[in-house]
DNA sequence: GGTACAATTCGTCATGTGGCGAAGTATAAT
DNA sequence: ATTATACTTCGCCACATGACGAATTGTACC
């Protein structure tokens, strides 16, 4: 019960449920997902944190880089199943449709220019 | 994106998914519930409402009774799929089985019998 | 080694949330 | 009408959580 507790509070909050609507279909590095939901990066290092503890995304270092990617294979089923139910019924959604847009940009982008749109580069 | 994860917040709560999972395929009054969660009715109040926003539950008055639940039939599809998948995934959880335990003991409790051993009768 | 830098962890703050008991509301019983 | 009662709302408290910036960590590049 606690499991599905966990999986359902981590999905129980707008901005986590923004990345992992991101996560649909690709990886993600989480400067990315900074620029994406306009956060600080502390921020969001924190909330990809909790939705890994509860199993619903994986990651890997490549690298100076921490890549995101839902974890779809070899999840439990309790946790594709949940990841399928949030990817369907948030589809239409309107915050979801402006983050697919907004996301398009930042895919060209790469990650030195990505970087130096954040402010963070000019030491 | 709001409603989703309103739903997900709603079931991201242990005493909220054990009340989900005694209302499968049953109606319960709060002092049922309370009885069975072993919460103030207070909180099991707040619980329930915090479930009835999220269209997961609703409820009707029957004379001095509340009753409670699942809101399947003509609820929003995203509810009911949720509803499913919290059932089935909860379905073997240790807690959820020591719980169905002790709610057949309590559904063969009449209503006065629940009150007095909640020990609030005695006024 | 030293610098640059992506990410995380730490410290802090404001706000949200779960818990209770007391007070309030609505309905039934006397 | 008065009392009893099933539930909700209110007020409060302790703790959890989301947010940030600062400090730390790990990795690449001089």
């Amino acid at each position: 019960m606690q499991e599905i507790a966990a999986i359902s509070k981590a999905l129980g909050e707008e901005n986590r449920l923004r990345a992992v609507t991101a996560l649909q279909g690709r990886e993600m590095c989480v400067c990315q997902l900074t620029e994406l939901l306009g956060l600080a990066p502390s921020t969001v290092s924190k909330h990809m944190a909790v939705l890994r503890a509860a199993g619903l995304v994986e990651s890997w270092k490549e690298g100076r880089w921490v890549h995101y990617r839902l974890a779809n294979r070899g999840a439990p089923p309790a946790v594709r199943q949940a990841l399928a139910w949030a990817a369907k019924w948030l589809q239409g959604s309107p915050r979801a449709r402006q983050d697919a847009a907004r996301l398009k940009k930042i895919l060209r982008l790469d990650k030195e220019e990505l970087c130096r749109r954040q402010g963070r580069c000019r030491g």
